[in-house]
DNA sequence: CTGAAAGCGCTTACAG
DNA sequence: CTGAAAGCGCTTACAG
């Protein structure tokens, strides 16, 4: 591998020099144009590109960020990891990524690691799923963090956190089965140890109890498989079967519709359907299915920008940014002799 | 930060002996019992962890892994990346990821910074999607390289790579299609650029062929929008209409879905339908998707495996793997008074 | 504008 | 078994 001595050689500089003309620092030194360019040309000559390693080592800054996620394969983080990895490379910084499968074991071990790299910062999606003693895992990490969703309990006091308005989001949508008229709602909810999740319940909760409209809940640990267990179960209960379904995710409003529709019932007439995170595929399925829009990208970016400022040392509050209901197919007022999309 | 020298002081060893403690080398060098447990307590009180980027810069190896992936937000790639993340951590590497949205000038500028951070081998996942001028990139670099997918034309000789058996799994389907009795059926065909798609598409065409049953070639850039015209535009066509249709990807599949219900027609009764990729959701569908199952977390590990062997100097061969297609709903056969799922 | 030198935090021959 | 010292590849006061 060629070093900055090999191109100090061939430019008759110093290794002083070169550095200066490659990797100008914020307060760049002055060096004539014409040095600065024999530089350049040996260093295109030769290939050289300066090591990141030995620069981490000396401005002991390492670049880097760190950035956990649950579980890739769910289909809303990757969307937030997109928004992170493009948030940081305009900032020069590349993106660790660390996939905890939410196992704690693996999330201490991923934080070591972080902590062995020397991370700038370290972003942590998923951040409304932290147990109480993984908080204070995270809570104890020198490096600065920023969690994506809101942690439960008293962590919210201590840590940066971005997140969306799951309250809000969940009002909105409940209202709108209100609106269209339906009896019982049922809530397939995700598990409950996600404030994430509780908030989604609770704005539900809040406006079925003052629309005095019927209302089910059925737990879930977020597996479409036992949300799609819980609703076949709803439906066969003929007295009190729901006709309107707020799911906490669009995995489970997925099953859910599956589950009506081996029910042989229909969405959005005998039972409508809304789900949540708005997935890329939310709007091709048949019906289309209503859900929250979530900025992911967005909120990849401000907990970047967050980390930033943590890093810079700056003082920061937490960004709770609105999420937009999408109103589809499957929660489309059912009128006499319409079509349904 | 806590540095080595601290835990020395701290232990009273020199830091010769910390780091043959805390970071014995594959020779380990021997120490004795009760030097090593005060270097260990000595460690522990102090919170220190040995500083990755200082290691790096001496044994020269920086640890890291550059996973380069087209889009994080096409389901397809979420699961190659959890492959090989697992996978690399099994082997103590981390994974940096880049995301160069199909963009040539994002690729150059990462495969830069991937030299600048001395990764120890690349992983390029959307291998077969590379063109030309970025395969001369990707060949120029000194770092071990690794493609999952088949790369283009001649490239396929001098890069390691990756990938599932794309024609004959397309093969199968097909044959499952003529099999189903389907007498016109409809390829619903990627970016004719990429090798993979090339591949389907043959398959498809040799078994259409052999079998002597009609076929049409829709042509898409990948993205569903365009799948959902063209397949709309297909069955306008009353005399010339397709009743079964092999989507290249599970994407299109759900986006052909899409059109033949808008259309008025069902699935598999009028057109049958079969994608690829097998993404999570495919099963909960309704009718359920069939399609074909990348070993996507294999892939991923293959991948890293051959990474592996090249940074040690080792030759490699090309892995191909099988995949596995999976029969449900949307292809199965429509007997008189049965019912779909 | 240029360079010699110290130092970032480690590992690893080398010597004992 | 232990330590002193060189060196990994850079940046940046410091001196000129």
């Amino acid at each position: 591998m060629v070093t900055i001595a090999d191109v100090a050689r061939r430019a008759g500089v110093s290794i002083a020099t070169v550095s200066r003309v490659l990797s100008p620092s914020s307060d760049p030194h002055p060096v004539s144009a014409s040095t600065a360019q024999r530089v350049q040309a040996a260093a295109l000559e030769l290939k050289f590109v300066p090591s990141a390693i030995a620069q981490g080592l000396v401005v002991r800054r390492s670049g880097l960020i760190g950035l956990v996620v649950p579980d890739l394969s769910d289909p809303y983080y990757p969307n937030i990891a997109s928004g992170v990895e493009r948030t940081a490379r305009n900032a020069s910084l590349s993106v660790l990524i660390c996939n905890t499968l939410g196992e704690e074991a693996h999330l201490r071990d991923y934080l070591q690691l972080l902590r062995a790299r020397r991370v700038d910062a370290i972003v942590i999606s998923g951040g409304s799923a932290l147990t109480p003693s993984e908080l204070d895992l995270v809570a104890q990490l020198d490096a600065p963090v920023v969690l994506i969703g809101r942690p439960n309990e008293d962590a919210e006091a201590r840590l940066a956190f971005v997140s969306i308005d799951n309250v809000a989001a969940a009002r909105a949508v409940t209202q709108h089965l209100v609106e269209l008229g339906r009896k019982r709602i049922a809530h397939l909810a995700g598990p409950a140890t996600q404030s994430t999740m509780q908030d989604r319940w609770l704005g539900f909760a809040g406006v079925v109890e003052e629309a005095g409209v019927d209302m089910m809940l059925l737990e879930t640990s977020g597996a479409p498989e036992e949300g799609y267990r819980e609703v076949t179960e709803a439906l066969s209960q003929r007295r009190r079967r729901p006709d309107a379904i707020f799911a906490a995710t669009d995995r489970l409003a997925v099953a859910a519709m599956a589950a009506i529709h081996d029910a042989r019932l229909r969405v959005p007439r005998d039972v409508a359907v809304i789900g949540f995170d708005d997935i890329p595929l939310a709007a091709m399925l048949r019906p289309s299915l209503s859900s929250v829009h979530q900025p992911a990208e967005l909120l990849g970016q401000k907990a970047i920008e967050l980390a930033l400022k943590l890093a810079a040392g700056e003082a920061v509050e937490p960004i709770v940014l609105p999420a937009q209901p999408l109103f589809r197919g499957s929660t489309q007022p059912v009128v006499r002799g319409s079509t349904q999309l």
